[in-house]
DNA sequence: CCTAGAATGTTATAATGTAACAATTAAAAT
DNA sequence: ATTTTAATTGTTACATTATAACATTCTAGG
């Protein structure tokens, strides 16, 4: 994400947040520029590194706050196989994550496939089970990576 | 599982991992039989743990060798979101494991939906994406913590 | 202003995972 | 059977990821 896309993004994300009566602190705002900005997936010390380059130097709670907070809010999402989080493009209406990750050039596509979702929905109906969140990361080489 | 599912599932075992030339060695048998005994999935830590009540006091990657052995021969699944580890009851054909993980009481379940397998396949189509491994771990309330 | 709750700062530590190299053991070759 | 080789295990140290606990500061509402 460039820095115009950002700037709207961020635009946006405020007066989403607004709406909810919940706080985009300056603090939290940083994070989550760090995260939209990145072309990789970033780690919580990886953005500490990048709130130290551009402030003081924070310690690992005030990151891992922030984190929780932007995940509550649907900002972004946390990919557990790699410990690490991206921003979520479509934050206006919550929902999942659906993540192809490239395990080659580091590249996460984040799809929203309803064929999926109806399965998750017919094993959910088929086993009796109360699905609250769904992991769904997919590791694998992505189209460029393949030539 | 009990003792006599757990002595029949080794014997199993064993005979797979002959035919593949690996060596299920007593350490690696003893990291099985505590995961496949266990209702709950184990992580590492707590593998070691009950390593040392049965023998001498192992290091950290005595175990994790033991795991990533395990993996490999499908004898194992990772669960990304637990940092934990259970035991796959049909390894005699490899697979990836789709898992119902209940938050209430901490029960794995490992299904196998063909649906979800197809789904699947249709984005790795749909993307140009060749997936290599799916992690497909479903959060929720299991039937009987609805109750 | 005053106050209550939210957010942040700070220190310490827990939990998870790996690198590097030495010692041992088991398989394969001679 | 002995030698050689590769696989496995032991050991130490450390890297990475994450949280508990408590103090301080800030902010919104009365
Ligand atoms: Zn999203
Ligand atoms: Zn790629
Ligand atoms: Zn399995
Ligand atoms: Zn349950």
């Amino acid at each position: 994400m460039n820095q115009k896309e950002l700037t709207q993004h961020l635009k946006q994300v405020k007066t989403l947040c607004t709406s909810q009566g919940a706080r985009l602190t300056p603090q939290r705002e940083q994070v989550l520029s760090l995260i939209m900005r990145s072309k990789k997936p970033l780690t919580a010390y990886e953005l500490l590194e990048g709130m130290r380059q551009e402030d003081k130097t924070p310690a690992p709670p005030t990151v891992y706050r922030a984190l929780e907070f932007l995940q509550e809010q649907g900002l972004i999402h946390k990919l557990e196989s790699l410990h690490a989080f991206v921003g979520c493009n479509h934050p206006e209406h919550p929902h999942a994550g659906q993540f192809l990750i490239c395990t080659d050039c580091g590249e996460v596509n984040e799809v929203c496939n309803h064929e999926l979702d109806k399965s998750l929905n017919a094993v959910e109906k088929n086993q009796g089970f109360n699905l609250q969140r769904p992991v769904i990361e997919l590791l694998g080489r992505c189209a460029s990576c393949q030539k």
